[in-house]
Order: structure tokens, then C-alpha cells, then sequence
DNA sequence: TTACATGCAAAATATTTGCGTAGGA
DNA sequence: TCCTACGCAAATATTTTGCATGTAA
């Protein structure tokens, strides 16, 4: 039961932050919002798109682009670039789980990461020069390591 | 003479490697490859262009891509996001500085910065995770700090 | 009721590509 | 000479927007 709980938790803080907000929960914004909570990897509009209109077919790109928009201003969402043209997009409602992603540039394979040392020297970077950490991305770029590190061999 | 020989070193640099890879090197390509080198910035595609045809009026947007899509190839350049919907591009000759930037949300200056630190957890984590780094992006968006810690004040 | 949100289709942006010609090696 | 690269324009891909209508609060 611990998915349906975090999954109630999520779509419970876009509805209060939508209030928060001044701003209307409809059906479709739910439905994206939902769509993006269950989804494991890191989907484009466009395969948003397809995903949502599975549960209500009438719900238009325009919508699922304008609603992204929003769920991006309200901070529930983030926008990544993988480096192909598109840009993807992901829950980040819980702020401590902040984490990066690792791209196998052979099979184009995503692992996320969260490492605490790095997020502390990022914001002391940032204060040396002069700034207030805002957000950040990263992203690594590799392909895998055979034998040795991992003990892993390939069929 | 500093910036003459650095500039020099980086087209040469550009006809070895075209010549390595059995491309032919045009005055097209020298001209755009020539551009990055002097842009102290981080231009997109349309800017460059612009930057190119005050050099020679008669090189096309197309030219401009697809020298962009093979120096990236050839890893001359670097293909950057910064968040808003174009691709930027910057000179990345020498390997050794591999910078990342620091993007001023408030005014959208970017400054750029280097981190060994940073570049050793890189690798780790990259390894860690069972991937050999090939390449990474790190962009860090923030505002600029008040007071305190620099002693910085506003007008 | 009344503003905000939506669907549709067109527009705006950004990037890629087909084709016939030009030019570097 | 020969094949790669070029300019042009059209095509594609992605994202945004104007407008009339629908709907949550």
C-alpha cells in the first residue's frame, strides 16, 4: 500500500498547492499529474501525451504542454535534457529527493542517482562565487565498465 | 600575442583533426570554427550565423548546423542547455578545461567555473554506478547573493 | 456567474534534409 | 577528376498561441 499512499500524497500537494496558488485543479491537469507520478522513466510531451490520453482521450498536446508549464512554475515537476532535441520531464515534489541521472550513450539506458557530497559542494560552489542556489542539473554521460570494478561480464 | 597564438593553435587543431577523419577542411568550416573561438560567449545556432555573415554573407543556416552537428562529432565544441529552448555552442579544444556554468536566473548572465573537486566526485560516482565517464553537464542556476558573505551591496 | 482552462488549428521556433551545383584534395 | 560540402528551399520536429467554448469555484 505504501505506492497508492505516496502516489495520494503527490496528487494531494498539487491540489493544495494549485489552491495555494489561486488556480483551478481540473480533470485533465489531474490526470497529467497522475500520468507523471506513476511514470518511472522520464517521458516527453509528446509520449505524455499518449500515456494521458489512455485515461481521457479528449485531453489535447496543448493541454499537456500549458499544464506542464504550470506544474514547472508550482516546482512539482522538472524539466531535463538528455541531449536529444526533446526536453523530459519528472516528479520532484518530496525537494530532498534531489537527484541526477547517469545516460548509457550506447543503449540510452537512465539511472538516477542522489549522492550528498555532491549536493553540498554544489551549493559551496555556487556561494564562492557569489550565489544563491537555486536549482541545478546534472547529467553523466558513460558507457558501461566491463569486468573488473563491477565483477559483471556480458553474455 | 597571447590570444593570436591561442587562436592559431585551436584552427590548427581543427585542419588535423579534419584531416585525421579524411574530412575536407572549407572556408566555411574555418570561419565558423574561427567564430567560436573568438565568442566569449555562448551562442546559439542564429546567433552564430549572424556573427559568421558579417565574415561571409553568403554562408546558410544549414551550413551553420550541420558544421555545428560535425564539430561536435569531431569533439571540437560543446553542445550546451541552458534552459531555454535553443542549443548553445563553445569551443572545447582542450580537454583539460572542462568548465560548467553558473546561470544567473535573475539577469541570465552565465559565469563560468572549474572544480577539480567536482571533477574527481564525478568520475567516483560515475564508477560507483558501474559506468566509465565519457562526458557530463553541470548547470547551476541561482541568484545572486546579498551582503553577507562576498560584502556586495545593491545600489 | 465569471474568470481561468481547454480543444482546435494555425503560428512560431528550432533543426534537418533533398537536390542540384560548387569547390577542395 | 571525384566526392564531399554547399546554398536554397522545403520538410520536420517541437513548442506556443489566438480564439471561441467549456467548466471549476
Amino acid at each position: 500500500m505504501n505506492l497508492v499512499k505516496r502516489e495520494q500524497t503527490a496528487i494531494d500537494s498539487l491540489e493544495a498547492r494549485c489552491h495555494q496558488m489561486g488556480m483551478r485543479i481540473t480533470g485533465q491537469r489531474k490526470v497529467i499529474a497522475q500520468t507523471l507520478v506513476d511514470a518511472e522513466d522520464h517521458p516527453d510531451a509528446e509520449q505524455l501525451h499518449e500515456r494521458v490520453r489512455e485515461v481521457d482521450h479528449t485531453i489535447s498536446i496543448a493541454t499537456v504542454y500549458r499544464t506542464l508549464q504550470f506544474l514547472e512554475k508550482l516546482q512539482l515537476i522538472a524539466k531535463r535534457d538528455f541531449g536529444d532535441g526533446r526536453a523530459r520531464f519528472e516528479i520532484s515534489m518530496t525537494p530532498r529527493d534531489h537527484h541526477h541521472h547517469m545516460i548509457d550513450i550506447e543503449s540510452g539506458e537512465v539511472v538516477e542517482f542522489y549522492n550528498q557530497e555532491l549536493e553540498d559542494l554544489k551549493i559551496r560552489i555556487a556561494d564562492e562565487l557569489g550565489y544563491d542556489l537555486v536549482d541545478h542539473h546534472l547529467e553523466l554521460f558513460g558507457t558501461r565498465l566491463r569486468g573488473e570494478t563491477l565483477g559483471e561480464q556480458e553474455p
